[in-house]
DNA sequence: GCGTTTATCTTGCCAGTGTCAAGATTATTT
DNA sequence: AAATAATCTTGACACTGGCAAGATAAACGC
């Protein structure tokens, strides 16, 4: 925007922002760098000097999709009252509410191999977000341990649930929940999420 | 293969048979008609008459790969003995099991794009094996149902568990469990597949 | 048998992509 | 003020999928 100046100031961030905007009404498939950069107002090379290759780029913006991931969820959990609900149902709901309100991203983050995930910043915000919604639901930090006996199956169990049943909603399985409207939908997920499983 | 016929006689599997080789050892995000066409042994163009577009192939590729994920189900619902074992378990592992025995056919298949979901021919073979899964874990069609009292949440909790840890075992999620050698993981698999949820 | 039509595959081209090298421009430091 | 570093542009490269026009082979009608 600021075409006085040769230096952008911002560079890096704005790319970050157009890019996001992009995928989310385009899908992450058909990204095309020289589209961001010309949105951005900056020529085709600039992303070089900033995130190296394309994938850094998509990096860099999947490590923002998950600290935005964690903050929705711990938004979640402060805004209900721990007493009051079942925490699997708050946070699995609003684990399922961002996947649809960011369905690109969500896809970007989980269902793609783009992203470097050996990358150190992204692979911590990742874990960060798992550990929020693991703790939030059972109270305690099961991710860490391992061995056969420490494994806390029954959060890995609902762990599981909640998300496959975001991507599943989000991939256009399940059309009899699909098919219905917001209110009841959410009840319906509300049911799937509350049930025993036997 | 055969060099002596100018027209090459079953050119659609063929290609299709080597797009999945390529596929599986390159990643789906990063497939080129023209390796595969060269892997083939045909020019970068001959696919157009068969598939149209790069989607139609994808799209092909999915359908098949439906098909063989159904067989595989309904490989180990007659293998094991209904009687002795439970269904979701059984159904649950050999869903699993196709996932990551077909690692990049799976993500082709559920977390992208790429293909044409709304295809006929995609769509059925899809939805068959989808009915398949939940009829052999709980003796009833119950993705037709919709309406909402008519939904089986239960039959729907336990799709998306099994399918959440198809998907977060593929995508390096779940590293406790993934560090486990293979016979301890299947007993993990199984631990978690058979808890209650809550 | 022969001629025509149809199916199949190739060659050559096009616009578009991400990446790299070399240079121009501005900021920062010394 | 000079030197150095950071940032961005320009131009080229090899590669991609799609399209048009033509070559080749098969199938069909007679």
């Amino acid at each position: 925007m600021d075409a006085s100046t040769y230096h952008h100031g911002n560079l890096k961030s704005a790319l970050l922002e157009h890019a996001a905007a992009e995928i989310e009404d385009s899908g992450v498939e058909k990204l095309s760098l020289r589209q961001v950069a010309k949105r951005a107002g900056v020529s085709h090379a600039a992303f070089a000097h900033h995130f190296g290759s394309a994938q850094g780029l998509l990096t860099a913006l999947a490590a923002e999709g998950f600290t935005l991931f964690g903050k929705a969820l711990s938004d979640a959990r402060n805004r209900d009252c721990p007493q009051d609900v079942d925490q699997l149902e708050s946070s699995g709901l609003a684990y399922i509410q961002f996947a649809l309100d960011h369905s690109q991203l969500f896809s970007l983050m989980f269902s793609s191999k783009l992203p470097d995930f050996s990358d150190p910043t992204l692979d911590e915000a990742s874990m960060k977000a798992f550990q929020a919604f693991i703790a939030d639901v059972h109270g305690s930090n099961v991710l860490e341990v391992d061995g056969p006996g420490g494994i806390d199956t029954v959060a890995m169990g609902n762990w599981a649930k909640v998300h496959g049943l975001a991507t599943l909603l989000l991939t256009g399985r399940m059309r009899s929940v699909l098919s219905l409207d917001a209110t009841q939908r959410t009840q319906a997920i509300r049911q799937i999420l509350a049930n025993d499983g036997n």
